[in-house]
DNA sequence: TGAATATAGATTACATGTAAACTATATTCA
DNA sequence: TGAATATAGTTTACATGTAATCTATATTCA
């Protein structure tokens, strides 16, 4: 039997439609893995990975930002980033003001206390990273990261398709 | 300027803090666009990602199979299940029926609906599978498959950390 | 046998992600 | 200038994902 290791995984009697389908379910299974090890880590700070992600965005931009310009960054869709500063704001990691000059636009401000939580988890956020993925090789993680970003390269085509 | 792709489209100022972190970055954001755009193929008929999923799982199975069983091949949590099956089932693509020797065990069965839906989407599923990563080489999606299952060895050993 | 424990699944509570429709404000251009 | 259009963000409705807790049923083992 030549079943691969992601069969095993999965469990699946048959072999997979096609060799793309067998990297697309790769890449998703990965990634979920990924984001659930992370996510109980910044789980114990009381923030999920979204609202780590936003933080960290703000903190990278070093000012305030528009709502709509964090989601850009997030991949995610507009009415979610609502509800997502919603609860920063109530923890008091981030505050929120309309600016003065076009009223549409509100303004997100990462507080000290978002500052000082984000450095807390900067150590054991590093070293969860180097458990996860540090055992590839340098070489290796740069073909990694080149094969997934051509394999991104394709998803903005498919897009004007529909 | 040494910025590479994943840089840009983050509108990231500053590298990454390592490579490790790059790579995960990487594959997080590349499961999260495949699966927005398989989830708006699915969604054309009707299904989400995940009950796409169970489907999947159902008919690769060819028998009925209990809840928990097909939670355990989803890398979803158990409560989510209940209600995963509970749409499904309204939708009349499963029937769930509690087994005679062990009362606590629900068998959910797969309906001729479902069959038959499955089989129109297996036509357009490919072809977009291969338009999202087709232009990889053999070679290449033979790597990512390698490098991403590798990848994913480190994640259960990172769990017993915990 | 019967109490302790394990297992299958459901319920509840909450954060997230998506779509569609809406409000308020700006901009464009005939 | 003022109607049409665009933009920023919110609201609503629903599917999902996670954790904690609960119920019903099985199993184990003193």
């Amino acid at each position: 039997m030549t079943m691969n290791q992601l069969q095993r995984e999965l469990k699946k009697k048959q072999a997979f439609q096609s060799s793309e389908v067998e990297a697309i379910l790769n890449v998703l299974r990965t990634g979920d893995q990924f984001q659930n090890r992370l996510g109980r880590l910044f789980r114990e700070y009381g923030l999920t990975c979204s609202q780590y992600n936003v933080l960290r965005i703000l903190r990278g931009e070093g000012n305030p930002m528009p709502s709509l310009e964090i989601a850009d960054r997030m991949v995610q869709v507009v009415p979610a980033i609502t509800g997502l500063i919603d609860r920063l704001e109530k923890q008091e990691l981030v505050t929120r003001e309309r600016c003065h000059k076009d009223r549409r636009v509100v303004y997100v401000t990462l507080t000290e206390k978002a500052v000082r939580l984000l450095k807390e988890i900067e150590k054991p956020g590093l070293e969860l990273h180097e458990q996860l993925i540090g055992h590839l090789t340098r070489k290796e993680l740069k073909e990694l990261n080149r094969l997934l970003t051509k394999a991104r390269a394709a998803v903005r085509a498919t897009e004007s398709d529909v």
